[in-house]
DNA sequence: CGTATTGCTACGTTATTTGTAGCAACGGAA
DNA sequence: TTCCGTTGCTACAAATAACGTAGCAATACG
C-alpha cells in the first residue's frame, strides 16, 4: 500500500527567507504536526491508532499533516500498512526529546 | 499491528491529560510560538520588531501568542518594554536549538 | 505643543480545524 | 463465494483560528 504523497507545492510560511530553519519551524508549527512525530516515537502506528494516540483528532487534518510530514521525509507509510519515522524523522525526534525532560520540570 | 493506545481520554487543547509534554507540545504547536522563541533567541526585541523578525505576522496571532507564552512563563515584558525569554524560555529554547543544525542538513 | 514610539485591540475577511459520515481496497473466516 | 472487520483516506458543513488593516491609550522624545 506503500503510495506516494501526493505533491501539493503549498508554500510553506517563512520559507521565503530561504533558511531551513523557518520552514522546519512552520511544519512543526502546524496543529497535532509535532504530536504525531511524538507518537510515532517507539513504533508504527496504524491511521487508526495514531488517531486514537492523538486524543480523536479528526482524520482530516491528520491526513493533512501526515501527507506533509511524508513529503518533508519524516515519516513513511510501511509497505504492510502503518506509519513510522524515517531515519530522518527519527534523528528529527531525537533532537526535541529533551523537551520531554523539560515539560516534566516544567509543570505550569 | 495496531497496538492498543492506552487511556488517553481527553483533548490536549485543554491539557487534561496532566501530562505537561501534551500541554507543552500542543503551546509549542500553534501558529508563530515556536518562531516567536526562535526570534527571541539572541536577544529582547519590541512587538513591533518581533512583527518585523516574524515576517509581518498580524498582531493579532502574536499578541496571543505571547500572552500564552508568557502565562506559561516563558516570555516576560521588561521594564523598558520589548520582550524576552525568561530563564525558563531560554532553557526551553535550548532544548530544540539542534533543531538549527538539523534544518541546515535536512534542506527540502 | 506635535510627533513618534511603545504594547495592544476591533473587526471583517479568509484559511484551517473539527466532527461526522462514509468510501474502496484488502484480508481472514466461514 | 459472501460476510465482516480492518486498512488508508476523503466529503462536507460547522466551528474555530489566523490574517490584514486600521486604530487606540500611554509614554517619551523634540
Amino acid at each position: 500500500m506503500a503510495k506516494q504523497a501526493n505533491s501539493k507545492t503549498r508554500s510553506v510560511r517563512g520559507s521565503r527567507t530561504g533558511r531551513p530553519i523557518m520552514a522546519l519551524l512552520d511544519l512543526l508549527g502546524r496543529r497535532w504536526a509535532l504530536r504525531i512525530l511524538w507518537e510515532l516515537r517507539e513504533e508504527p502506528l496504524t491511521s487508526r491508532a495514531l488517531r486514537t494516540a492523538c486524543d480523536e483528532a479528526s482524520p482530516t487534518v491528520l491526513q493533512a499533516r501526515l501527507t506533509e510530514l511524508r513529503e518533508a521525509g519524516f515519516v513513511e507509510l510501511g509497505d504492510g500498512g502503518g506509519y513510522g519515522l524515517t531515519a530522518l524523522g527519527r534523528e528529527l525526534c531525537e533532537t526535541f526529546m529533551p523537551l520531554h525532560r523539560f515539560a516534566e520540570r516544567w509543570k505550569r
